[in-house]
DNA sequence: ATGGGGGCCTGCCGGC
DNA sequence: TGCCGGCAGGCCCCCA
């Protein structure tokens, strides 16, 4: 599912279909995602030019010349699927629809851009572009792990005084924004911090090592999604799902990775969610 | 303020 | 083959 290089490899793939073109017809194909649509939205979206196709967080936000800005949120299983454009030199034909594409953007270029989310946990609302990242969903996420708000400095005044464990506290969207399970997972095992070790009680220079650790993992994600970009396109339109190899992330009982451990990757729950670590290597 | 848990949905996988 | 429980990478909301 999505976490920040996901949804940034999504929205590079939207790029040359949808950045600069015009909506010409928006099909919305059901009255809600997780929340209900913004009143009239086929209506606000059609004949809109997409000025600039932008990210923030796990957010792919799509501006519009009427002044307002479609943010778009893919959940858990949301997925863009793109048809009719040129593809990798092949063209290729709109399928006919299939189960949960709920929302359906023909665009005049040509393309067909589908929103397919079996889950529903996916979103889109529609808002002034002036205020967007004063939306409610958007309001209170932490700085990007990608940019210069994230250092050291400011992920040691965050930490501070938190009890929670760094599990937790990394998945805390107001603390840094992006980062999921996944990616969590990956950058604690690369830092060799456990899991479970409160924020709060990390040394100043184990926090400074997650900064660089966490801004790796993500990077090193977003060059995998793009290199997987083209085929997938060029199989078949859709976008966003690729296989990784991941470190720790669902490998109960795998040998770890770390060639002078010889531990195997363990698995606990941490407020619900699996947590996957080497307790040989993560202290 | 902080930390933890429930709930939203559907699909899939493993066990019986 | 079918049924059932458990699980899934997110995020809002409520409660203590």
């Amino acid at each position: 599912m999505p976490e920040l290089p996901e949804v940034e490899t999504v929205r590079r793939g939207l790029l040359p279909v949808m950045e600069h073109a015009v909506i010409a017809r928006a099909d919305v194909r059901r009255p809600d995602l997780r929340w209900p649509f913004p009143d009239h939205m086929a209506a606000r979206l059609t004949g809109q030019t997409v000025t600039a196709l932008r990210r923030r967080s796990k957010y792919i936000l799509a501006d519009l010349s009427s002044g307002e800005t479609l943010i778009i949120h893919l959940g858990m299983s949301g997925r863009m699927l793109i048809s009719g454009a040129q593809v990798g030199g092949f063209h290729h034909d709109h399928p006919a629809p299939e189960k949960h594409d709920h929302v359906v953007l023909d665009m005049a270029n040509g393309a067909r851009i589908t929103f397919n989310d079996a889950r529903r946990f996916g979103a889109m609302d529609l808002t002034a572009t002036e205020t967007v990242m004063s939306h409610k969903l958007l309001a209170n996420l932490g700085p990007e792990p990608l940019g210069n708000a994230f250092h050291e400095d400011y992920l040691i005044g965050r930490l501070m005084g938190r009890n929670t464990p760094i599990k937790s506290a990394l998945l805390d969207q107001r603390i840094v924004s992006g980062l999921g399970n996944i990616y969590v997972c990956e950058a604690l095992f690369r830092a060799r911090v456990s899991p479970k070790r409160r924020a709060g009680a990390l040394s100043e220079s184990a926090v400074r090592g997650l900064v660089p650790v966490i801004r790796q993992v993500l990077s090193d994600a977003i060059a995998a999604g793009g290199s997987s970009l083209k085929d997938y396109r060029q199989a078949d339109g859709e976008l966003g799902y690729f296989q990784h190899s991941f470190d720790v992330y669902d490998r109960e009982a795998a040998p770890c990775r770390n060639p002078a451990c010889g531990g195997r990757i363990a698995r606990i729950v941490q407020s619900g969610r699996s947590s996957f670590y080497c307790p040989q290597c993560q202290r």
